[in-house]
This record gives C-alpha cells, structure tokens and sequence, in this order.
DNA sequence: GGCGCATGTTAACGACTGTTAACAGCACTG
DNA sequence: CAGTGCTGTTAACAGTCGTTAACATGCGCC
C-alpha cells in the first residue's frame, strides 16, 4: 500500500496543491482530470498518487487546510484584540486579505464542499461553524444591536468579502488596488453590520 | 433530427427544469447524470432528448432565464420608481425577493456558468454585465459618494445577497421569517452602500 | 381506419475518468 | 557492490456518462 507519504512538508505536495486549487477553481472539480494536475505540475497523471491518495484526497487537504487556517487565524487575532471592537477589525481584515490573497482557495470553499467524501467534508462544516460561530460572538459583542440577526448578517458578510473573485479586481497585481479595494470591503461590511445593529435597536 | 420541440410552453419543460435545477444546485451540474433526472420528472434518462438538445441545454435555458428575468424585471422596477433612491430600494426587493424564493437557481447563476457552451456563456454573461451597470448607474445616482467604487461595491451588494442559500434560512416556509430576512439584507444592502459612499466624501 | 406526430422505452455506443499494476531509474546506506 | 525506498513511467481496467438508434404507444385529424 505505497499510498500517502507524507516525510515533512514535500515542496512537491505544495506544488501540486497550488495548481489543483487553480484548475479547480478555474473548471471544477470534476471538470478537471488528474491528467490534467500532473500536466500542470510536470509529471503525468498517475504519478500523483505518490503524493496524494486520490483526487478526493487532494481537495480535502485544500479544504481542510483552508477552513483551519481561517479558523485558527482567526482565534489568534480575536485573543490578541484589545476590545471586541478591535476584534471585529481584526477578524475583517484577516478575512479580506485571504479572500484577496487567495480568491481561488476562496471560491473552493464553498463551491466544493459537496464533493469531499463524508468524513472530510463533516470536518470542514464543523471548522467553517466554529468560524462562523466567533464571528457571530464578536459581532454581537461589538454591535449589540444586531440581536438574533447576528448569524445571518455574519453569513452575508461572509458572502460580501468573498464577493471579491467576481470583482476580478484583485487580479490586477496592483498594490493600490488591492489596498483600496479592501479598505472599500472593510467599510462595506462595517456599515452593513452597523445598518442592522441601528434599525434593530429602533 | 427529433431533438428540441418548443411548441408552447410545455409543462414538462418545465418541470425538468425545476427538477434540474434542484439537483444541479445540490450536486452540481456535472456530479448529475441524465437518467437521475429523469428519475426526478418520471421519466428515464434519454426520453428527456425530447424536450432539450441535451444536457448543457438544460443548463443553457436555466441560467439564460435567470439572466434575462433579473435584467427584465430590474428594467421594469427602475422604470417605474420615482427617483434614484426609490429605484434603488424596488431593484433590492426585486433581488431579495428572487434569492429567497429561488434559492436553487441563485445557487447556479454564479456557480456553474463555466460548464455553459460558449455562445450562451457569452450571453449570460453579456445579461448579468448589463444587470450590474444598471445596478452599478442606480446605486451611484443614490450614493454620489460612491464615486469609482461604485462597480465593487455593487458586486459585493449581490455577494451578500446571493448569502441566503447559505444561511439556510429561506427554507424554513415560516413566512414571518421570509420577511425578517428580506428586512434585513435590504437594511445591510442599504447599511454597506451608504458607508462606503460616506467614507468616500471625507 | 389509417396516418402522423409527440412522447416514451430499452439497448448500445464511444469516449472519458479515477485508480491500480507492473516496472524502471536514482540516491543513499550498510 | 547489493539493497532499499522514493518517485516517476506506461498499460490496462472497470465504471460511468452523454448521446443516438431503433422501436413502441397513444392521441388527434383527414
């Protein structure tokens, strides 16, 4: 059984990860064939399986990867924030350089949930809950006026930064873009949550 | 060559396309085959060939109609507004109203509009441009601050709205919580929109 | 009644896909 | 030098999928 090696971190590993994330993203995942990944990385087909037990093994590791970056990227900012204020820019700004950052990985996360296997995938809803749920707590601590609306409106502001692969603005390479565009994002998402917490309290 | 009738509008169109869209939203379009939905509609696999070209076909007629009935009805409700604030307010409940009560077919307008054939691609493509620059002229008529980040924010604004289906909070039927939600992401809309164009002004 | 057309059915095809088997080169170690 | 493990190759398999062909049924219309 000569299956999944995994000695450190193997550059190879990574390299393969980087390009499946962006064929994935790009066509889908069952739109792209293991053919094609071995292409993009200079070995051909089969030969991925020294690195990876299957194709589903490939999107969990990006998915679970993903959600436990977030979630542990997260906690980290939320422990060294001041007030629950300083939090919630904390966690935005975190989220919206990795939606910049990384728009592919961002476009998996919730495009491809469906075609991880059982385990895997309960894994990552579990992660992606626990992320949802701090949001949740530092929103409603910062804005107490949001009230039972906060899950929903942390729902939609995760659905505004993620918006950001449809922008197709943090392609441009451009620093000032990108620095724009999310100081723009982390104004959208605090006047979003501040409108709700306000109408709410009325 | 039997292939695609279109006498009227045929019940049975219509009914593969409910069930098509439901299935493509839950599995995606390419992790569906043929004889699952017909399955869904009572017949089996290839008897639908009487009713579309095939299965991008299915796909085509699904996202075209999205695109052309958001751009259509958007059109209208602008139309018939007063001023740029009312138009404003008619193109968010018309946009509300359609991500909750269609939460499938939201699913699948942004999601699987890289498996179209090309030329639909482009004409879907071509619809959802111009339903944003008509977004795009009315929030800027609204919020003059919003200046050069109109665009963005206008992509961001259907990022948060196209969040129901992930709140899984528009499949409850409860009807009182239909019109919370709709209440909500319209102050949210309203909330991110009016920050960004007041931050803009200082 | 017979003809045509719309709407199904099943059988079969050709292409593609993820995965495994069998084998080979190469580096390193005793 | 022999041996071992890592990394890659090609060939082949088994299954799935979209699509077509050939055939059946039933309704409406001259």
């Amino acid at each position: 059984m000569p299956t999944p090696p995994s000695p450190v971190e193997n550059p190879r590993r990574q390299q393969i990860r980087r390009e499946a994330a962006r064929l994935f993203a790009a066509r889908g995942f069952l739109g792209v064939g293991v053919d094609e990944i071995g292409r993009a990385v200079g070995i051909s087909g089969p030969g991925l399986y020294r690195h990876f037990a299957g194709k589903d093994a490939m999107l969990a590791d990006l998915l679970v990867g993903i959600s436990e970056r977030l979630l542990d990227e997260g906690r980290r900012r939320v422990d060294e924030a001041a007030d629950a204020r300083a939090a919630l820019d904390a966690l935005l700004q975190g989220h919206i350089d990795f939606a910049l950052d990384e728009s592919a990985l961002i476009t998996l996360h919730d495009r491809e949930l469906l075609h991880l296997p059982d385990e895997e995938r309960h894994r990552v809803r579990s992660l992606q809950r626990q992320y949802v749920e701090l949001w949740v707590t530092v929103a409603g601590d910062s804005f107490p006026g949001l009230g039972k609306d906060a899950r929903a409106a942390v729902h939609a502001v995760f659905g505004l930064l993620n918006s950001t692969p449809h922008s197709a603005a943090g392609q441009s390479g451009d620093a000032a873009d990108r620095t724009a565009m999310a100081a723009l994002l982390h104004r959208l998402a605090l006047g979003a949550l501040g409108a709700a917490a306000q109408a709410a309290e009325a």
